[in-house]
Formats: C-alpha cells, structure tokens, sequence
DNA sequence: TTATTATTGTAACAAATTGATACAATAATA
DNA sequence: TATTATTGTATCAATTTGTTACAATAATAA
C-alpha cells in the first residue's frame, strides 16, 4: 500500500487503524488506446507504488476502499471490486518501507507492525480516465498514469504480482458482467469500445461480430452522429444505459 | 469463524496470531444428490458456525485456510478458492462470541480483539464427501454436515451470507473453471456429473447436451462398464484426468 | 462540382455450437 | 423370452458466432 498518510507519521493515530491489514488498490483509466494504472511516487526513493491504505477500526472494508479511491481520484462512485487477498509471508519487505518511512524523515519502532508482515486486500476500479484528479498523499511526490505495458521496474513488495492479477481478473470479467463502459465517457464510438476491449483482452475483435454482440446485448443507446473531422462516414454516438 | 482451539481458550497464545483477522470455510460435498456443507455447533449453545480459524504471525494466509480445512476434514490437497472478504462492521455480534466463550467456562477481557470487530476472508472448497473425516474442535459439539437447503435456523454473525455468497460464487466458477470433480469420487457415471451440476445450479439439464459438452472437453477418461443391480443398461464409469 | 479515400453500419451467408427428439443397445426382472 | 428403465448416441432444428461483402457517408483532392 501506500498513501493515507495526509499527516506525519509519528502524528498518525496507529490505533485508529486495524493491524496488520492494509488495502491495495489497481485503479484502471482508458486514455489514447491504452490501458493505464494509477501509482505513487515515493518521495526520495525510488520506489512506485499501488494507491492504498489501512482500515479504520470504525470503517467497512469496503468503504476503506472508497474512501482511499476518492483520496486519489477525487471520485465518487466508483466501479470497485475485490479480487484477490494478498496473504503471504514472502510479500513483507520491512527494509522497503523503512527505507520510505526513513526518506520522509520520520521514525518508527522496529515493532510497530507497520514493519510487521502484513495481509492486503486487493481491490481494482474502473474509472473514466478524464474525471480522475490524481492526487499524491503526504508521503508522495505524485500519483500519476502508467500504461499497463509499461510500468516502472522497481515497485513495493509485490505489486506487481498484484497487477498482473488485477489484469487477468478484468480480462475474465469483461465479458461476463458488463463493466467495459466504466472505463469510457459518457459517450462514445463503437470503435473506442472495441478499441477498448481490445487492449484489455489484448487481441484484436472481429468489427461485424463486436458491433452486433454489443447491440443485442440491449444496454447501449445510440444518441447521434458523431461531428468528427475525419475524411470518412461519421460513426454514431453510444451511451450506456444501466439495468 | 469456529475452531483454532485445540487447547483451552485461556491457554491460547493470542499474540501467535493476527489480531482482527479471521477465515471462514464453507467446505463442500455432495451426496446422495445433495449439496452439503461443514458446520460446527458450539457447546453449551444454539448456535452454528462455519469452519474457521485466525492467521498464524508467521504463516501464509492461504496455507492457513489449508490447515483449517485438514484440521476438520483430515484431507489434504483440497481445492480451495478465496472467494470475498466479509469487512463490514455489522457483522461483529460480541455478545454471540461472549455467550460462546462464557458456555465453554473461559475468560476473556471485553478489550480484548477477539470480542472487537475481524474482517474474515472467505474461502470455499470442494472435497469428496466419502473421504472427509468431519472433526469438531475443542469448543464444539459436533462437525457435520448440513444439506445446502436445509440450514440450521441460528447461525453466528453473518455466516448464512458466507455460504450464500459461496454458492452464488460456486455457481458462475462451475462452467468456466472445470472443478466440479472435486466433489465427486475419483469415478463416477455421466448421470452421477449431471446431478451434480443439476444440483449445484439447481434446474435441470438435458441430457444429450449435458453429456456430448463434457465429453468434448477432453478430459474424463471413460473406466469401465459399471456392474450396478439396476434394470437397465449399465452406465460406463469415468475418471477426470488433469490438465 | 465531382471523384477519391477511409471508415462506418449492416446485410448475407458459412461454420460452429447448442437445443430437442428419436431410437437402438443394454441389464436386470417378470 | 418379453418387459422395463435407462444409457449412449445419431439426427435434425434453432441459435449463435465467424467471415465476407458492400452501400452509405464525410471529409479531401482534382
């Protein structure tokens, strides 16, 4: 995890917080045909990491999960799932976070069971890349998109074991329940979301075959011609329509 | 959850294990055409619990779901899936796990984590119900079987949403993974498959269908003719073959 | 103004999959 | 030896999916 830290660390409540259980969160965007991923830059270190966080020991898990979503996004209402609970002991890298707790000037005891092992719940969003307000946390110097293809080499302990299972847990769901259009404005081509079916499954789609799928399934209203400045026909607007 | 107490709950070594933190099993078999689960009945009590158990500090989370299910079934190699991590704060009943602890003549401090709130993640497996040896622990009556249709009325804290939420979860893994045999015996007649899936997804199946899917699959390999005493045509028996 | 170009929307047909019916092949029992 | 109940599978219908083809644009170029 990284983030919920809008204060100092030594003036952090640790009671507040359950133990040794933290939340880490895959938050998808769709932007100029790629799939993107939201990380933090740890100050002075080299380190990226997932946006994440602990629970309160008056909070939901699941409303830990908005709250963090919404601390870095600015968004409200997100599509969120579940999808995987990190549990081993080979994950827990105490010099790792030392190291950041170090690079920000603070101090924790070797006991504290923030440098204990700990157990995360893994939870990816998907959101529209163009609402999103990436905000870094007090430990952070940033929180920017990275492509799915392309991500930065050195991350914290085993992030990105959990992408990878965030990713493959989108591609199966994408068909069996219909989330695709979380990633997408409001409105949009048949082509942005092949477009976009096709990065996430990486491969390419038959168009006939995409464009009827989508149409029987009755969850997309078409609104109207697209003015596109392009030198062909212009395509229609789609909507989703939920239920 | 339910179980973990080998010994005296006031001989524990609470600090062994992470606090707030628990698992609960729901442990399928099927027999005589039923859907069936584990539960436990706590001593001195009305109430019903999952299989369960807390994290050893130095043990995978996934390894100690496998223990909790070997400690009830004495089985190893279990199929066993995460399937949701129950974090609400609605869930926590102190006064269920009270009554459970005072009806067992122990002894602990109300300040204590086991009467606070615990986030449990979910698992569920799929055994072979002539195989499994069911194992009470130290704070329970009995470990048995209940048919899925058929539960015990009171149940501790949200244990009836668990096992919902398990065969929902069942349900939409049965086609896309290929894991229904786990609850088979290693052979088994087509009808003895088409129950199962009949059962588990409860509506009935055709047949012909039924039959010509699974053998396109390429993995039951077809045993013998069963010698049973019916009146009829004698089925072929089949075994699955992995990979 | 009139081709040209690139792309969209959809028709049309083929191939594959799934649904449904039918029936011969048993393995006891009457 | 006929009867009964059930199994294994062939057969055809219905549906879904894969593929090709082509008319309908919306700019741009001639």
């Amino acid at each position: 995890m990284a983030g919920n830290s809008e204060q100092k660390a030594s003036q952090i409540d640790w009671a507040a917080f359950m133990p040794g259980l933290a939340l880490d969160a895959v938050i998808f965007g769709y932007h100029n045909g790629q799939l993107k991923i939201l990380l933090l830059e740890y100050k002075n270190t080299p380190l990226f990491a997932l946006p994440g966080g602990f629970i309160q020991q008056d909070e939901d898990l699941n409303n830990a999960a908005k709250r963090v979503l919404h601390e870095r996004t600015a968004l409200s209402n997100i599509y969120l799932e579940q999808f995987y609970v990190f549990g081993d002991l080979s994950r827990h890298n105490a010099s790792q976070l030392k190291q950041i707790i170090v690079a920000n000037g603070h101090f924790i005891d070797d006991s504290h069971w923030l440098l204990q092992r700990f157990i995360s719940v893994g939870y990816y969003a998907l959101i529209d890349f163009t609402k999103a307000i990436p905000t870094p946390d007090a430990i952070s110097d940033s929180c920017q998109w990275f492509d799915i293809t392309n991500l930065p080499p050195v991350m914290l302990e085993d992030h990105q074991e959990i992408i990878r299972k965030a990713l493959e847990t989108l591609q199966t769901d994408l068909d069996r329940k219909l989330i695709g259009f979380n990633l997408l404005p409001e409105t949009f081509t048949m082509g942005d979301l092949q477009g976009l079916y096709e990065t996430i499954l990486g491969k390419p789609l038959l168009r006939p075959a995409f464009q009827r799928k989508m149409l029987s399934l009755g969850i997309l209203e078409r609104i109207a011609k697209k003015q596109t400045g392009m030198a062909h026909k212009a395509p229609y607007l789609y909507k989703f329509i939920g239920g």
